[in-house]
DNA sequence: CCAATAGTGTCTCTAAGACAGTATGTT
DNA sequence: AACATACTGTCTTAGAGACACTATTGG
């Protein structure tokens, strides 16, 4: 090489995924305990080191399976990458960062020794988190919330059936306010993004709610903002 | 460290920054021309290896002004981190990549060992790229674009005082379609972004031109769209 | 028939977009 | 006076948001 390679940063690189999903109504993160110094016994983002042979983004996948049991397809975006001087107290590590979008029926926690608990927790009720963890939760909530908003991306992080009430709320969880229903409707089916099915939800002691699902599973962006 | 390192992939990291300017009502972008091998005569964005002691962001800095003679207040955020494996012949080296906006007064070439025929290309006229520049390139006006929607980032690429004209310029160009003059006007005092001066543009043979200027030079979103 | 949630329609107001002529300077 | 570019206003239409009652099931 004809740089002179001894005054380079050659940064430890690892790989943490925010991992977004719905559950009882409301947007949760997955977040595991650390079972290792440092920070050993907190909360943080399930992550790993890059290995050889790997790309950032099959790192993330690699971590969305042994960390978290998630196998289905994955709604999977890089983020940014965080670089602060010493965010990691043992060396210069960059935190290249991903978000996963999944719908919570997917998640398979498989107990193997590398599923270190993982537990999906409310964004409204974060635990205080390893290294500079809470930024990139941060930062990815706020990218979350401009991708529902020109992209199809809720398709990914509901179930394939699904009834108007859950896909207000997803928008209602992620926007953080609350939408009057007949507007959502109105303004959701202008989209064209979902379709009636003939099904129906059963099992309260109420009127049933029909089903729903997305005519397309595919990442797109919206001519029409929502 | 406890981690077994052997396994662990240690990318070289290259800061590579697209820098869009406005020049002749024209959206252009910086290269150079590339003085040493891989590609060498190829045109390439301005880049380089990142330094020991330096974030990224620092290494942009350094960039910007080393080979962009740029010194001014510029824009400067992250955009993407590029791994594909091969993108460099050499080894595995990540492009943490920056875009910045810069007007095009604030340019500075001065010319230097380090300054490698540094020039704005319209892009429109994109020649072939060095590496994987050309996705990097294409990558950023996608952001642009969304940027320049929903913040007040177009102040950063006009001089500090400007007509309608060119400020309808710079979104003609960003967004690739052209916009009526009035609409244009109304739609973008209602943003309330800027604020008439009192000086007018003179030169022509023409009416002159009153300038204008923007309120504030932050960074900042907007709460209606463009 | 009561409880509980699903589902529906109208009106007002704002903003987007289509569109053409007048104003003000220079030479 | 002619030329060149700056500047301005109205109308139509679409969509956003406010708002309250009826429908359908289970128990």
């Amino acid at each position: 090489m004809k740089f002179d390679t001894s005054k380079l940063l050659n940064p430890w690189v690892s790989v943490d995924v925010v991992v977004f999903t719905l559950e009882n109504n409301e947007l949760k993160v997955l977040l595991t305990k650390r079972a290792s110094d440092p920070f050993v016994g907190s909360w943080a983002l399930p992550g790993g080191f890059l290995l050889k042979g790997e790309t950032t983004e099959t790192a993330a996948r690699r971590v969305l399976k042994e960390k978290a049991g998630v196998v289905s397809n994955v709604y999977l975006e890089q983020l940014y990458t965080f670089d602060k001087p010493g965010r990691d107290p043992r060396a210069p590590v960059f935190s290249i960062t991903y978000f996963a979008l999944v719908p919570v029926e997917d998640i398979k926690f498989t107990k193997t020794e590398k599923t270190e608990n993982p537990e999906f927790v409310s964004i409204n009720h974060l635990p205080k988190l390893a290294f500079d963890h809470k930024d990139i939760v941060s930062y990815s909530i706020k990218r979350l919330q401009a991708k529902i908003q020109y992209t199809n991306a809720a398709y990914s992080i509901l179930p394939k059936l699904f009834t108007f009430f859950q896909l207000q709320k997803v928008y209602e969880a992620i926007l953080e306010r609350s939408i009057d229903k007949r507007n959502f409707r109105k303004k959701f089916m202008q989209l064209g993004l979902i379709k009636e099915t003939k099904k129906m939800l059963r099992g309260g002691k109420q009127r049933p709610a029909r089903l729903y699902e997305f005519i397309s599973h595919k990442p797109a962006e919206l001519k029409k903002f929502f």
